[in-house]
DNA sequence: ATCCAGGCTCCTG
DNA sequence: CAGGAGCATGGA
């Protein structure tokens, strides 16, 4: 079954930039970027959900036309995936203020360059983005997706719509039930592994709510998370940033922020995490945001070659 | 071959 | 409390 809603972004909004990063982001297996769209499957309500994103207006007029299919397709999950969607996309913030900031300084400018047509994307769930950042620790981000198609492959299903198949990232439920021993054949290492299995089994028993920590002021949330093996700040911060879309989260320690920031601004070198705070200032209130226009720098650059 | 990747834990001093 | 080893693998 099959419904269909419309959405209206904050103008102006560029869906087709939106296309192009994902097509480029590491992180983004699940997803189907076609010419015109975007696809991913997931679960919604306890259901396994196809959703279908396109165009229909302009980066003016932006309106977005949202399909969903499912087994069946009630009013509320039809909400729910609108919300889902609204949320993943940033449609609903006004990107003003930060493009304020953005026009005060000409590095950071350039780099923010389109953040008037184009707002950051969140990932799809924070548990999928707490997966990507562990997995991610310390490995570039090429192998990274290559670790993160193993855990689909190894305790994900596929969902089916018209004999097209689109996997689905596994649950916690099903990741805790993955055997160490098939995490560390398919090059995970030890620690890899039991972070991935251990965070897995907190959120099956409760000790890690991702809806609580939502609740909390960020430097709290990112304080709970640390409790847990495996998640240091840099972790914390990033489901703080990709998973929770907390707009003003600086992972100042991470490497490629410190090599993007070092290039930009000529050091010769990776700006240290003490530099990184200190030009962070200029950008109090969206420091979260900055960091998804640094590292998407990253990925243009990658692009280029 | 060597160094570095969108780090974390544990152990020293 | 700061600093460093070990982890495991791939890409440049």
């Amino acid at each position: 079954m099959t419904r269909e809603i419309e959405l209206s972004p904050v103008a102006p909004y560029d869906f087709m930039a939106a296309l192009a990063y994902l097509r480029g982001a590491h992180w983004a297996i699940l997803e189907r970027m076609t010419e015109t769209a975007y696809l991913r499957a997931l679960h919604l309500l306890g259901q396994a959900v196809l959703l279908e994103l396109r165009s229909e207006g302009t980066p003016a007029q932006p309106r977005l036309a949202l399909r969903v299919t499912a087994a069946a397709v009630d009013d509320a999950l039809l909400a729910a995936a609108a919300a889902h969607i609204r949320r993943v996309f940033t449609l609903d913030v006004d990107p003003t203020p930060f493009l304020a900031l953005a026009a005060r300084e000409p590095i950071f400018g350039a780099v923010a360059q389109d953040a008037a047509l184009f707002r950051p994307i969140i990932i799809a769930s924070p548990y999928e983005a707490l997966l990507w950042a562990i997995i991610g620790q310390q490995i570039n981000t090429t192998f990274a997706a290559t670790l993160k198609r193993v855990l689909v492959e190894l305790a994900g299903h596929t969902l089916v719509i018209d004999d097209e198949g689109f996997p689905l990232l596994p649950t916690p439920a099903e990741v805790a039930q993955i055997v160490p021993a098939a995490l560390r054949a398919r090059q995970f290492s030890g620690q890899k592994t039991a972070y991935v299995l251990g965070v897995s089994a907190a959120i099956v028993a409760g000790t890690l709510d991702f809806a609580q920590l939502a609740a909390l002021p960020a430097e709290d949330a990112i304080t709970a998370l640390m409790q847990h093996k495996g998640i240091g700040r840099w972790t914390a911060e990033c489901v703080l940033m990709r998973g929770l879309g907390a707009v003003d989260v600086l992972p100042a320690g991470d490497v490629g922020l410190r090599a993007a920031i070092g290039r930009a601004y000529a050091l010769g070198r990776h700006a240290s995490e003490t530099e990184v705070r200190e030009r962070a200032t200029a950008w109090a209130g969206w420091r979260g945001w900055a960091t998804f226009y640094w590292w998407r720098s990253l990925q243009l650059a990658r692009a280029m070659g």
